[in-house]
DNA sequence: TTTATTTTTGGAACCGTTTCTAATTATAAA
DNA sequence: TTTATAATTAGAAACGGTTCCAAAAATAAA
């Protein structure tokens, strides 16, 4: 590997030319210019990162931190926030929530130091089934202030959180089970200890309370957002001896498997059983049937993230909208019933 | 920030010293020892990662590069990923195929070179539709070895490539719906121009040629194995005026939506038109009805492909299993119609 | 032409580690 | 106690860049 001492030795200039060349910052002759851009090209120089970041203290590398049960974090998602930083010549390195789980309660926190301490320029920290008490964000943030939330909310530092209205689309989602005629209604719901997931059940619940309906503790099912949950969850909602019209699940991938439960216990849904999903990701359009969903800016949540911890890393000045409107989507998993 | 020099003094010793205690490399007293550790722990100090790298020439970091369409990239291969460089505290940066698509066709190996050149110790590169004549990855690993094909093959670098045999399943899901009654087949395939798909289709096709059973060319889809695609190819294929009892999809999402196209199209699966997918992913146990399948052993694949990284990366030496075996999953989507 | 000003340049110093060397100290052997 | 050997240690040099400063070169003004 060339560096650049070959190069300013090739070129027969100075190691700070080559290097003012290299960056644009300061002037140099147009005969300098093209010997050493000559020499750079002839010995394929690329210069050495490390290096350059034990100077600069700038690492061009952003840290994600996400817990494991946040099923959006997709390929796709991964894929916005590179998108927003390749301009910026910026990597991310990733680590997983898992890893570090109910047996080390300190496992987040530790990830996320690991993150800082590899030299991340900022973290993402991705997940609302976050244990706040244990990562003691505050503290970091006091030490390291370029931090994002994502999907989650500290009063303290609002302006680093990126999250929506949970509770708006959980009341949206049991107005719509109502409007279209459902009275006997059971959900599925996530860790309720989260807060996303349990705002979006006490929209649905005040939803209901409103219109006068009230929802036997039998049919709220305490599901973890997995297919095999929801799988798990419709089954014993059957076999609680209450009848439902209606389910409403606490997201899509609950919502899918729900349906091929109730299905396999010949409930055709529909017809027989509506189901509500959340979040609409992909197969929510290819579920069979369909399925009517909240459709949730997701993606502009995360893009917009990312500008705000691009700003903060690196004083760019991006434009940052926090309107994360909520849309309801309507397909056919849900029947009228009037 | 503390640095190893605050540690030294503070501790009264060398940076030497830190240094040694730090790494454990070489010796030092007990009572240097105490004072070092006492002291590093009072700085809070933490090793800067880039002066490290610099020296070292190590990152503790490999990049992966992965292209848009291989659907398996999803967080639990990261997370399956991650696990295995865990203990040799590892990290990984990730970067997408799709930045650098068709209208870049060197896009791929400029992601590949940023990944090495930003330091990497290894690269694992993934997915089988990956222009390898763009990428000239022999090339690329005669200056840097430290290389990975996943889920390819290039035979000069066999040892570093990591897939399985996708003739043979191709082979098996043909031969399984022919032994279930089934001569009036259709399929939808992934892109054919990459290896892996090309060859499930192959094995497919030779499955159906040995039984003497022949396939109009109206009923093969060229998909792309995305949910649209399923369900774009399973409405062609009703169009075409060629009746058929099974549809063979190259991957779960495409037989997904498959099975939602011929739903909404009022053709009953399994009763009217058996599917059957590929790769068993989660949400093949969890469609309406549950997808019968080839399982795919993706994650001891992505596993013993780390180690091999990690071998070649940091000299460790973990045993390779080269035996992936692939393996039918029946489940609800095909009927047996004898 | 001379002088003042601006542009360009080479190279030293520095970033925070690791590693090597030579010196010091501790220990064992005589 | 003296000497030989081993263990421990401090600090310099190196890794490959960036940035600063003073000197040199180019240009403009007088």
């Amino acid at each position: 590997m060339a560096t650049i001492k070959d190069v300013a030795k090739l070129a027969g200039v100075g190691t700070g030319t080559v290097s003012r060349v290299l960056s644009g910052n300061g002037s140099a002759s147009a005969k300098t210019l093209l010997k050493v851009n000559k020499a750079m090209k002839a010995l394929k120089f690329k210069p050495n990162r490390s290096a350059r970041s034990l100077k600069s203290k700038k690492f061009d590398t952003i840290g994600i931190w996400g817990t494991d049960t946040s099923g959006e974090m997709e390929r796709k998602t991964l894929r916005d926030i590179e998108r927003e930083l390749k301009p910026y010549d910026v990597h991310c390195i990733i680590t997983n929530g898992d890893l570090n789980s109910a047996n080390n309660p300190n496992g987040a926190r530790e990830s996320v130091e690991l993150l800082i301490n590899k030299g991340c320029d900022g973290v993402i920290i991705w997940g609302s089934d976050i244990d706040l008490s244990a990562l003691n964000i505050l503290q970091i943030e006091s030490d390291f202030p370029n931090i994002i939330l994502l999907n989650n909310k500290i009063d303290l530092i609002n302006d680093k959180c990126f999250y929506y209205d949970h509770y708006q689309a959980g009341y949206i989602a049991g107005q719509y089970l109502i409007d279209n005629g459902h009275r006997n209604i059971a959900c599925i719901t996530g860790w309720l200890r989260t807060a996303d997931a349990n705002q979006r059940h006490r929209g649905f619940l005040d939803a209901l309370k409103n219109n006068n309906i009230s929802i036997p503790t039998e049919l709220i099912f305490h599901g973890d957002y997995t297919f095999s949950g929801g799988h798990r969850g419709a089954k014993y909602l059957l076999e609680q001896g209450h009848s439902f019209t209606a389910l409403f699940c606490g997201n899509d991938q609950s919502a899918m498997s729900a349906i091929a439960a109730l299905s396999s216990a010949g409930h055709n849904v529909p017809d027989d059983i509506s189901v509500f999903g959340y979040d609409d990701m992909n197969i929510a359009s290819y579920t069979n049937p369909p399925l009517t969903t909240i459709h949730v800016p997701f993606n502009k949540m995360v893009v917009t993230a990312t500008r705000q911890l691009l700003n903060l890393c690196y004083k760019t000045e991006l434009s940052i909208d926090r309107n994360f409107p909520i849309q309801l989507i309507e397909r056919q998993s849900v029947k009228n019933i009037n």
